[in-house]
DNA sequence: CCGAGTTTGTTAGGCAGCCTGCCTAACTTA
DNA sequence: TAAGTTAGGCAGGCTGCCTAACAAACTCGG
């Protein structure tokens, strides 16, 4: 009937296997890896060889037994690229195909308005390229960090407040431009669910939830392995959540409340002299009144966050991350009052810190990398999706 | 290396394919279902009838062509139950093995606590299957509905004050025990997401809620095709949301606010002779100031949970339910007061009213059955999970 | 230095589970 | 009665994996 062009099943399952761990194998261990028999590991790491996507690196002796020969993936084959948008920072990281940033940059964003961040950013991208010398070598997928509402169906990225752009804007389309590769674009406090995910504090939860408090406040959920982003893209978007607080003073849902805005203007309505939320953080673990109230409000508001993730969700862990959220003495805070609640989570930081986003956006990358080369490789004539 | 006693494969999707669909089909039919060859299905038929799965009931003519053979499933393979306990009413209904009812039985919950409850419920259910006439054959799963917090790590169900029991109380051993088949046990919205998603409102989204609005509050959120259960069995238990309405009151999280209890409640503060909170709606379609004043009060508590859910998980519709959510005035009310969200979802009524619950209850029953069938026939002597 | 032990690299043979292709059988319609 | 259509069934073949067996190349202990 509809026959796919399916080449060798197993060269897929043995190439993601290459892909995913970092540094070369022997055919015997993919094996292994992979539960199929020497020959069948062998005759696929044979085709992969001959369509350039593995080579021979090494030898590896010592052991008891016959030498093996080390297989990893060439240069050529391809690299993948991670970048992260954000208000204050620009960050872009180039990789190899297992993921490993061989160059990764890091920039304040002098930029504002969607256009000339994504300019900037693009810039940053090229830079980083040229630095890991992976110029002439085809970028198999770029993840994109982006602090804003992304609807997987519909191009305009909403509420990118953080970079300047208060209007809808087609993110996507513009960097699919300026970049030569699939550009796989998502939300920062998405990815840097992903990231903890794969590299960090919940790599163990069936579902967990990761709170970012930076300029203002976002939510990711990950739900066995698969990130929830709801039917508009808008799934953790907590600043849109009717709590408690934003009804006591009757604003009724006031956006960035609890973000690192808000409480920024709180503090400086207190003492103008503060610059940044660091200090009132600091002065409140010296013991002084007015900061320890402001960050205990603070507490409040994220808690009560926590709790209305748990009471929708019940995730098993919540990680606090972001300039604000990554935080020892707020941390233990919401943990206390957290523990208050009818099912309480786990609450920890975040282990990744700001490079969270960026390792998610990696991550998009490298999987969508492995499951599209093959087929790239083997069917270089047919419309690439 | 590990070798599973696969059998036929094409057996078991063939298998599952005659399940799914109620009423018999033709060997032709079932191919052009399940993308196989003819050849393929009529042997994966042979082998299904050889171990007493299926069988011919009928000849097909009248069409152009040979007459072709319907098969269908033996009633000696077996029959599934759904079993919906809820503090007002009890139901059974046992089916057969594609999930269509054989016999329906309702009872008003005349038992306090759970064991009472359990009691009643398994008498329901014998009575049902006597009437079915399926008592000599084997139970292959029954599905059971209980509103309470089944955590899926734990045999213990909390928070069932429902059917009378403040304590946690191990339902599922107690079930096991009067039953002679797999129990699946599952909270009751969660059930009622499921059935919604088969059968009724829930069809085509990717991603939507229920809010079961009955004596009490509670939610089930499906992804995809997939419960959500949370990491305690507690998603959707909005019930613990501390919403603004809670905080105004200086309660910080309570449980049954927009419950039909403490609606009753308040409507009877207002005139000792209201009973039902059907007749607090009549008087407020009515126009009755003080019953439009409750309702009012009501919608926005629901409001406010709708809120909640969408900008946790950002559901593409939300389904109202239960005796007090499945009501036009309130939808439409609901519906008006969601629309001024940032990313409204779309507020519609269940499609399967009181019954959502046990069509949930049947169809992981019929879904746990079809998985296990072929298994268990093939390998009789093998302990069963 | 040499054999024993161990692991890699390679070849041969086989089997499960599908497929396509091609018949024959049996029915409806004109 | 002939043509068209669909079901039933057989033969042969292909893909993708397996196991078994052996040769090659290394380490290690004597």
């Amino acid at each position: 009937m509809n026959r796919v062009v399916s080449g060798t099943p197993s060269a897929s399952v043995v190439l993601t296997q290459l892909l995913t761990v970092a540094g070369p194998q022997t055919r015997s261990e993919l094996a292994v890896a992979c539960a199929l028999s020497r020959p069948t590991v062998f005759a696929a790491m044979e085709r992969l060889e001959s369509l350039g996507l593995a080579e021979p690196v090494a030898q590896r002796s010592g052991l008891p037994g016959r030498t093996a020969t080390l297989y990893g993936v060439p240069a050529a084959a391809g690299c993948v690229a991670g970048v992260d948008i954000g208000g204050t920072n620009l960050r872009a990281a180039v990789c190899d195909l297992s993921g490993t940033p061989l160059v990764e940059l890091k920039r304040s964003t002098r930029a504002r308005g969607a256009a000339s961040v994504v300019r900037q950013a693009v810039e940053l991208l090229v830079e980083a390229r040229v630095a890991a010398d992976r110029v002439g070598v085809p970028l198999l997928a770029a993840g994109v960090s982006i602090p804003g509402v992304v609807n997987p169906h519909d191009p305009m990225v909403r509420y990118a407040w953080n970079v300047g752009e208060d209007q809808p804007y087609d993110f996507y389309s513009q960097l699919s431009d300026a970049i030569d590769g699939p550009v796989l674009l998502e939300n920062n406090v998405n990815l840097a669910a992903i990231g903890e995910q794969r590299h960090g504090a919940g790599a163990d939860a069936s579902m967990f939830a990761v709170i970012a408090i930076g300029t203002g406040v976002g939510a990711g959920i990950m739900h066995n392995g698969v990130l929830l982003r709801g039917a508009h893209g808008a799934a953790g978007e907590v600043a849109f959540l009717p709590t408690g607080h934003a009804h006591r003073r009757g604003t009724p849902s006031s956006a960035d409340e609890a973000g690192g805005k808000a409480l920024l203007r709180e503090a400086q309505a207190l003492d103008p002299a503060l610059t940044d939320v660091a200090e009132l953080f600091e002065r409140a673990r010296l013991g002084d009144p007015a900061a320890v109230s402001l960050v205990e409000d603070e507490c409040r508001r994220i808690s009560e966050i926590v709790a209305a993730i748990c009471a929708v969700v019940d995730p098993e862990t919540v990680i606090l991350s972001g300039g604000i959220g990554d935080n020892d003495f707020l941390a233990q805070r919401v943990a206390e009052l957290s523990s208050a609640l009818p099912i309480p989570p786990t609450i920890v930081r975040s282990a990744l810190g700001d490079r969270a986003s960026l390792v998610g956006a990696i991550a998009t990358a490298t999987t969508h990398a492995a499951e599209h080369l093959l087929a790239r490789v083997e069917a270089p004539d047919s419309v690439t999706g």
